[in-house]
RNA sequence: GCCGCUGUGGUGAAAUUGGUAUACACGCCAGACUUAAAAUCUUGUGGUAGCAAUACCGUGUGGGUUCGAUUCCCGCCAGCGGCACCA
């Protein structure tokens, strides 16, 4: 079978049937709305990475379409990123000619690859049709008082002039120059998502996400409890007079020596302009990136500010020092050490010799030369109002205390952080928002979006880094929608998570997107009156698809993306404009694997190991390429790319072919063996699909291949259906030649007769000591008589041979799995 | 540094979730077909000892729980992934 014949046939064939895979809004069939990530449309390719995960969520889509369901399995385009910005100032070319040839190369190569998307459904974040919403949704955000400006740090490098993003700061240097990167702050959008951390966790209990997921998110948001702290500051003539802590251990208040602020921490910044040392140190750590202030190994340096303040509980000054290891974007910035408990504190008071003061008892422990982390062990000590309870008594009465007298209440603390909406970059969706001297930050008002990106010609940032479109003057200036007067528009464009936030709400309603949402537009009725038919508490497409059913991606997006999104979807849902008995955005989760260059290397265009699918299927065909890669291993594992067992997947494949037209010239009737062979295979091979256990599903039709000669035409045609959702070239010119009706992907999917799968013998391993030693023969019904098994133990010699002149201490008899004799002497 | 994952033959990997460890494939050995090679087909293939039946050892490592541990618990070793402006 020549497979460049076979695929051009039914590549022609399924072009011609387009409503194959057409999700249906109106059908009666219970749906499954099954999502795989939306790929960023690189300029390299798919690869044989992305290849992986669409080939298994294909699989998953086409089986469950088989089954019955009316499936929607859409694709479209995460367009807007930096990558291609880049590209677009090195090559001089605009960035919507290369996203658009990058969409077209890879929407070629799905097509090629066989996947069963529903074109009619393609969304692309980088259409004004679509980012208009986007815009709309950020909007939405600042009505409710979620999204502010704030004065928050970028990477800057000093010598471009321009913004960094991490990836692109190697070792504290800019990729591009090598100068040294600078932590600078600048005015940027903010999104106060932390006002949804408690509800993004509860939200997680209504998901079916996979264990690692939820703890992902978990950790990720890092609730923690504990009470915030007032300290007043003695030195009077300073703006600020107090300062506030939070920590998780308020019992350990009477150990608080000294207390440490961030250099970001608004009275830092206040000292260094009357003292040189501090300015000087602020600069210092400037230059260091969080995680390195962070690590608990390195030297901790600091410098002290020349204040003092009071320790609340005993009224003792205690000196306040500024150093990094604190972080400003964590808690409140400022900390009381208790150096006696905590390893960094510890640390710190050992070098500029603080005083260190144990708070909870220990044995055989010398606080000056170690802390005491341990939160369960030991009573109070040092602590008159809580003296010889436990911390956890402790922290109760302590967090009393400070509510009582209105020094601080309890409090919790998240790892979570309020989220960046700015980029100083071209190749995103505009902020949608406008600046006007007298009334302030103002909305585009919404009949106005979208705000389309301005063509133009130099996609450089400027000298003191702003966004490109501050130079182009015509999109800047524009009328205040307050007072209509003067006013300036935001150039700032959205970080790429923004259009992903709500994609998988965009393919639902994906064909109203497609000229702006207004193909029930009414001019009668209000201008709002467009958006409520998008996202709308009635919507018709809404109701029928969300949640999503099975949404597959990567781990690198199990906390960013996914919480990003969670977090609009429930905000849409609080504002009205969603189908309000939806309580998450996707019902499951599976993490899918990563395959690896033949470097053991992730790939990547720099390193030069970039496998991409057509090194496979232009010699051995795209059913090939999509059997091995579901054969290399299981659906969430880490793999290297090797070809090494690419035969074995070739030969089956062939094989197989040639088999079925052996089988049909020899015309044999189903026999009781054929039919106890393809019921144990559709039972195996149905389980491996549902639970994305592909590698196994290939293992079980290469057993049942190896035993085709006993089988006949009904379970032919079973065999090839089960091949199809993964060979789906070669399943459909096998089912023809079986006389097959229409399309095999359109076939009902087989069930398997229980009455075949009973078996009346059943092999019992018997062990003896735990040991394994003889198998027998039973018959199924009688395997649990006691007298009927003893018997049959007897008639072994081997197992006779075991037990002479032992005793049997202890029968353990698992029902149907073994036997295991304890013997003793 | 913080969070998380993984470790099974020469190789990719299975093991119904505590019940016959190594399914399925690659590779390799031997054989068939062929003038020959490729392709294909057949047989064997964890280690040690043995002609063999068989026995002992064996899932990174050291302990523990259990009648029974690749699976659960504790310690160690090695490797990998994510970490907020890559997407």
């Amino acid at each position: 079978m020549d497979f460049k014949v076979v695929e051009a046939k039914w590549q022609k064939f399924w072009e011609e049937h387009p409503g194959l895979y057409r999700a249906d809004d109106d059908s009666d069939k219970e749906k499954k709305y099954i999502l795989v990530e939306f790929p960023y449309p690189s300029g390299s390719g798919l690869h044989v990475g992305h290849a992986f995960s669409f080939t298994g969520s294909d699989i998953y889509a086409r089986f469950k379409r088989m089954q019955g369901y009316d499936v929607m399995f859409p694709m479209g385009w995460d367009a807007f990123g930096l990558p291609t910005e880049n590209y677009a100032i090195k090559s001089k070319r605009k960035p919507q000619e290369v996203t658009k040839e990058n969409i077209e190369m890879f929407k070629g190569q799905m097509k090629r690859l066989a996947y069963s998307f529903d074109w009619e459904r393609e969304v692309n974040t980088s259409d004004p049709n679509y980012y208009k919403w986007t815009q709309w949704i950020f909007i939405q955000l600042f009505k409710k008082g979620l999204a502010y400006k704030k004065e928050m740090p970028i990477n800057w490098c000093p010598s471009c002039k321009t913004g960094l993003a991490n990836e692109e700061v190697v070792n504290g240097k800019c990729e591009r120059c090598g100068a040294e990167v600078e932590r600078r702050t600048i005015s940027q959008w903010v999104v106060k998502i932390t006002e949804y951390a408690d509800k993004l966790i509860e939200g997680l209990e209504k998901t079916e996400f996979i264990d690692k997921v939820k703890r992902a998110q978990i950790n990720w948001i890092g609730k923690s409890e504990g009470a915030k702290i007032r300290f007043q500051i003695s030195d009077s003539q300073l703006k600020i007079k107090e300062l506030e802590v939070f920590t998780t251990r308020p019992d350990t208040l009477y150990g608080a020596t000294f207390m440490v602020i961030a250099p970001e921490h608004e009275l830092a910044l206040e000292l260094s302009k009357r003292d040189e040392k501090i300015k000087n140190y602020l600069n210092e750590s400037r230059k260091k990136s969080e995680m390195e202030r962070a690590e608990l190994n390195k030297e901790k340096n600091g410098v002290f500010s020349g204040l003092y303040a009071i320790n609340p509980i005993n009224n003792k000054e205690i000196p306040v020092w500024i150093s990094d290891f604190v972080l400003s974007s964590y808690g409140t910035g400022a900390i009381m050490s208790v150096p006696a408990h905590d390893e960094r504190d510890h640390a710190f008071a050992k070098k500029y010799k603080l005083s260190i003061i144990p708070v909870i008892s220990k044995e055989n422990w010398n606080f000056e030369e170690k802390a005491c982390s341990e939160a369960n062990s030991g009573v109070m000590i040092n602590s008159p109002k809580w003296e010889g309870l436990k911390p956890e008594e402790a922290i109760k009465k302590a967090i009393g205390w400070l509510t009582e007298n209105k020094i601080g209440e309890k409090s919790n603390s998240y790892h979570l952080r309020d989220w960046i909406f700015s980029r100083q970059h071209y190749w995103g969706e505009p902020i949608p928002m406008i600046y006007c001297q007298k009334d302030g930050w103002q909305a585009v008002p919404e009949e106005d979006l979208p705000i389309q990106l301005p063509e133009i010609e130099v996609y450089e940032p400027t000298e003191d880094g702003k966004s490109p479109l501050s130079k182009i003057e015509n999109f800047v200036r524009c009328k205040c929608p307050i007072c209509e007067g003067e006013a300036r528009r935001e150039t700032d464009t959205m970080p790429n998570w923004a259009g992903s936030d709500w994609y998988y709400l965009a393919y639902c309603f994906a064909k109203k997107l497609k000229n702006g949402g207004q193909d029930n537009f009414n001019s009668d009725l209000d201008s709002n009156r467009v958006f409520v038919d998008i996202f709308s508490n009635s919507s018709k497409e809404l109701k029928k698809w969300c949640p999503v059913d099975v949404y597959v991606g990567g781990d690198e997006h199990n906390t960013l993306h996914l919480l990003y999104s969670r977090f609009i979807y429930q905000f849409l849902s609080e504002i009205g404009v969603l189908p309000n008995e939806l309580p998450e955005p996707y019902y499951k989760r599976i993490s899918h694997g990563v395959i690896l260059g033949p470097d053991n290397q992730r790939m990547s265009k720099s390193k030069g190991n970039v496998i991409v699918p057509e090194t496979v299927i232009d010699i051995y065909g795209v059913d090939v390429l999509r059997m091995y890669l579901m054969f290399m291993g299981p659906f969430e594992g880490v793999m290297a790319w090797n070809e090494k067992t690419l035969m074995g997947v070739k030969r089956f494949l062939d094989r197989f072919s040639l088999l079925i037209d052996n089988q049909i010239k020899l015309g044999l009737d189903s026999s009781e063996k054929s039919k106890v062979l393809i019921n144990k295979t559709i039972q195996g091979i149905s389980r491996d699909y549902e639970s994305f256990g592909f590698n196994t599903a290939v293992a079980k039709l290469m057993e049942a291949v190896n035993r085709l000669d006993l089988m006949g035409k009904e379970e032919l045609k079973v065999m090839v259906q089960l091949l199809s959702p993964m060979a789906p070239h070669t399943a459909e010119e096998l089912w023809q030649r079986l006389g097959g009706k229409g399309s095999v992907h359109q076939s009902s999917w087989p069930i398997h007769d229980k009455k075949y799968l009973n078996k009346d013998k059943i092999s019992l391993p018997i062990a003896i000591n735990g040991k394994v030693r003889e198998v027998i023969e039973l018959d199924t019904e009688r395997v649990n008589d006691k007298e009927y098994l003893m018997s049959a133990i007897e008639s072994s010699e081997k197992l006779m041979k075991w037990l002479e002149g032992k005793e049997i201490v202890k029968e353990i008899l698992v029902p149907g799995k073994m036997l295991n004799l304890v013997i003793k002497g």
